[in-house]
DNA sequence: TTGTGTGAATCCCTTCACAGCG
DNA sequence: CGCTGTGAAGGGATTCACACAA
């Protein structure tokens, strides 16, 4: 099988669903029933061209686009965010930082200068801001993502232990790291007792 | 209704499915078919004691005992977590720490030492690691994983943004957060633009 | 009467299988 | 012939609805 640079190199050639689905730990079957939800743009006998494959998905998932966002939590968690070197590269540019502690509030972080919460709604609409990265201790999270709300972000990744309470129209995706450690925890102990 | 501090008090009271349903974000015939797999211990007209709920989730979820972690990858990430006060506080507790950068091994992390990746197996094997939490790089990720389940591990909580192959028997969680920035993308994407 | 426990109905996602296009 | 696109089947999870225990 060809490798992911392979693909990247040969715009004009075409990959199968089913050395998709290699790739992705799924079948092709899948992939093509995925695919077919944003119309028919493989090649019968051939399968999918690389390049508009490529295209169309990053306009799928809406990564053809630089997605303005705001940290909010300068924290340890939000440190290790701010760093994260994938977000960049992928199309994520934070355009803010706020944090509650006084003593942060003036630090520089990259080209950014850290901001006092009182500033939320005027960061948000005077630079543009869509997707709020939540990064505060839980008490903080209801309140800071309201006030994001109705200033008017689109959409909330989530790192507080809590459900927040938005409106429907306001995607959130929660990154709930004690759950996905009870997670774990749950299978490891189903396996050995598996009768109830 | 009751908040999370009333029923902590009551001991001797009951919860409703009701109850339950409107604080996890789901629905009351949801509560009671997932409790129903591990048994009925609900009492018809009443709900469920508090008491006995909290004492059967804990061994439902496998948090009704200390579970020894490793944490592999003592970068932003790693340190994050590291110092993150909910892991301690479920009953996760590390015993080890590594890390490949010789820069770090040595250095001294609340009560453990960092060390060195070679180390691993005989840290998992000396220590009774059960779970390891991949922090380090996608190109070091597999092979951290092979050793790790190789020495025995029993489940891996993943950040990074690869596929682990692992033995079937062997649960991964991923904590993708590209992947979860990019579903949040493509929700507020589809959302303005519902007709294909 | 209240609220559980659970079959039955429903929904959604995955897999199968194959007609038909290139 | 190879491989997509898609109807049909399958399966797991959610929802409904109600008998019945406390």
């Amino acid at each position: 099988m060809r490798s992911l640079e392979d693909l990247e190199r040969e715009g004009g050639e075409t990959v199968s669903s089913e050395e998709l689905a290699s790739r992705g730990h799924t079948t092709a079957a899948q992939v093509r029933k995925d695919l077919s939800h944003f119309g028919s743009f493989g090649k019968r006998g051939l399968g999918y061209r690389v390049e508009e494959l490529r295209e169309r998905l990053r306009q799928i998932l809406g990564v053809d686009r630089v997605w303005r966002v705001a940290l909010i939590g300068a924290g340890r968690i939000g440190s290790a965010l701010f760093e994260y070197p994938a977000f960049e590269s992928r199309g994520y540019e934070y355009v803010a930082v706020v944090d509650s502690d006084p003593a942060k509030v003036g630090n520089v972080w990259g080209e950014l200068r850290i901001r006092s919460p009182d500033e939320l709604e005027s960061l948000i609409g005077d630079l543009g801001v869509e997707l709020v990265i939540l990064a505060v201790p839980a008490h903080a999270a209801q309140e800071m993502a309201e006030r994001a709300v109705g200033a008017g972000i689109k959409g909330i990744l989530n790192f507080a232990p809590i459900r927040l309470k938005v409106p429907p129209d306001v995607p959130v995706e929660d990154v709930n790291l004690v759950m996905q450690l009870e997670a774990l925890s749950f299978l490891i102990t189903q396996r050995g007792s598996s009768s109830p």
